[in-house]
DNA sequence: TTTCCAGTTAGCCAAACATCTAACTATAAA
DNA sequence: TTTATAGTTAGATGTTTGGCTAACTGGAAA
């Protein structure tokens, strides 16, 4: 039980569910991307993908300087729930702007993007 | 997505989880047997039930002096959600032993029982 | 080997939340 | 028609949460 309310808090929260759907058309995406797209400092992303991994629901891999994380799309544990999530999903304006998003934030140059987020945290 | 959000909060909190799981078995509970189920106060019975009313998970029909829940379980925008919970429930320990204690509240007379918890609260 | 930088951790704050008691509402019984 | 009572609403209190900034960590590049 203890495990069950975990992971619904952490799918609780609009911020968290916009990147539980972006990973759900997305293989995967790294720490900058996500902050790119929810527009919040890095600590807040890790502190959202923290939680998402605690609750079994994300995993993730780090690749030199950048961190990696994917969606447990696979585990049996989650089918159902990953199934009604990506109905509620289809109906979702948020959702689908995001998508927009995600395709410039995935053509973009990621070293460029990380130079561009830190200039403009520093002003 | 505020609509998901707000199904996913009003079931990330364990009383209320408890008391989707009793739902799940019972066709209807009345506040009273909530209350005697999750050992709180009537008033926070009130609050969690309104939550999940708002949430369009629990309808509710009044009859005389009392009030009575009920799951949204034919709803289909619930089914995945519900099916995923079921799954989880079952593997629970506290549920278990919920069920214990719902067969005991079923068999007893409700008027008697809340005079009981009326006894309880002044003491 | 020094500097840079993506991401994490720590510490802080304001807003939201779970619970309680007390006051209120409306229905049934005396 | 007064009284008792099941449930709700309001207000208070302590806890959790989402966000920030600043300090820290570990890998890459200079």
């Amino acid at each position: 039980m203890k495990k069950t309310v975990s992971i619904l808090k952490a799918l609780s929260d609009q911020n968290r569910l916009r990147v539980v759907a972006a990973l759900l058309s997305e293989p995967e995406l790294c720490a900058c991307q996500i902050k790119e797209l929810l527009n919040v400092t890095g600590a807040t992303v890790s502190r959202h993908l923290a939680l998402l991994i605690q609750a079994g629901m994300v995993g993730s891999r780090k690749d030199g300087k950048w961190v990696y994380y994917r969606l447990e799309k696979d585990n049996p544990n989650f089918q159902e729930l990953i199934h009604w999530l990506k109905r509620e999903f289809e109906n979702s304006r948020l959702v689908q702007t995001d998508q927009r998003m995600l395709d410039e934030i995935g053509s973009c140059d990621k070293i460029e993007m990380c130079r561009k987020q830190r200039r403009q945290s520093k002003q």
